[in-house]
DNA sequence: AATGCCGGGGA
DNA sequence: TCCCCGGCATT
């Protein structure tokens, strides 16, 4: 242990990304754990920006115990992303049917190429983890995650091969609720949609065959259109290889519906109380008379959020001046 | 509570 | 011009 960086790589530069990637993984492999881990607030002592040094060094602490508790901090977003949704595909399928599986995931390989802004070019590992934080493959990190349930498993079927088409409402709309009997829909096949209830297995052709009965047999709801986030299995949320770990997401579906986010266990009551009538479509603007003054904050991730607080050296100047990001625009 | 970023301020 | 942050709108 004794790696010895001087100051200068802690400031904010080209070099430092480097020393940093590349000492820390090294440290961790040595006998870091050995509650160095102060240590590590070393020579950053003596910097000159006094607040900024003392974010810094926060943030290196973070980093450092971060790469230290989470041995193979590897894995993608794309990985984490399809984890879940593995996840939940498998536990709904397990509850019930033994019918088809196939995931009807489609991750958007790789963020649609706007890494210029000559910044920091990831450029790591495979077309998912760019920059993969603790050594991207190879030695020094015994222990693979090898995950439960992986996205390794349909990894195979996500090639990209097809660019775009498939994935539509029937594809979103069924990850959240009901299986679909796969195959692309090219061959003539029509797609099937099977409740997978408790000890139901009603098979309709239609998504919102099966919407409707959920709602009305299982759920004893029926009225409009109720958006969800994804499934949230209650059970699922369990390996997150905390710490840094981002993730890269493609766009959600313009309009998921669902029966309501409840546990596979029954009960029905629901509240009633309210129901979101107006699914905000997103399918037309009528009144185009005021140009919204609302700014709608563009969506997707920026820096920030995409590579952390401990990352912050990373994101784009713009995001660091917290000015509008221009590596991810929108 | 977290993000995104405008506006403003200090070298 | 480079760098940073208060503070507010948004999520
Ligand atoms: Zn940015």
């Amino acid at each position: 242990m004794t790696f010895t960086f001087q100051s200068e790589d802690l400031k904010r530069d080209s070099s430092k990304k480097m020393s940093l990637q590349h000492l820390f993984p090294l440290a961790v492999g040595e006998d870091m754990k050995t509650a160095d881990t102060k240590k590590a607030s070393w020579v950053l002592d003596h910097e000159k920006e006094n607040t900024r040094s003392i974010c810094l060094l926060e943030q290196k602490r973070k980093v450092v115990s971060s790469s230290i508790d989470v041995p193979p901090a590897r894995k993608s977003s794309e990985e984490l992303d399809m984890d879940k949704v593995t996840a939940a595909m498998v536990l709904t399928s397990l509850s019930t049917s033994p019918l088809v599986r196939s995931p009807p995931v489609r991750p958007n390989e790789g963020l649609s190429g706007s890494w210029k802004e000559g910044g920091c070019v990831p450029s790591s590992t495979g077309s998912s983890g760019y920059w993969s934080w603790g050594a991207p493959s190879d030695q020094s990190n015994p222990s693979t995650p090898s995950p439960p349930l992986s996205a390794d498993s349909f990894k195979p079927f996500r090639s990209p091969a097809q660019p775009d088409d498939g994935f539509d409402e029937a594809e979103a709309g069924n990850l959240l609720f009901d299986e679909p009997i796969p195959r692309k829909r090219k061959n003539s096949m029509k797609v099937m949609f099977k409740c997978l209830w408790k000890n139901c297995g009603k098979v309709l052709s239609t998504a919102a065959g099966i919407q409707k009965h959920i709602r009305t047999i299982h759920l004893g709801v029926f009225n409009g259109v109720l958006a969800t986030p994804p499934v949230t299995i209650p059970g699922s949320a369990k390996f997150t290889p905390n710490g840094s770990s981002f993730s890269i997401s493609w766009q959600s579906p313009p309009v998921t519906f669902t029966g309501i986010p409840v546990s596979p266990t029954h009960h029905h009551p629901v509240g009633t109380g309210e129901q979101r009538q107006h699914a905000h479509t997103v399918l037309s603007s009528p009144p185009r008379g005021t140009v919204s003054l609302r700014k709608p904050r563009g969506e997707g991730k920026k820096c920030r959020k995409v590579y952390g607080m401990e990352n912050r050296d990373m994101w784009c100047t713009a995001c660091r001046w917290k000015k509008a990001c221009q590596r991810f625009i929108d």
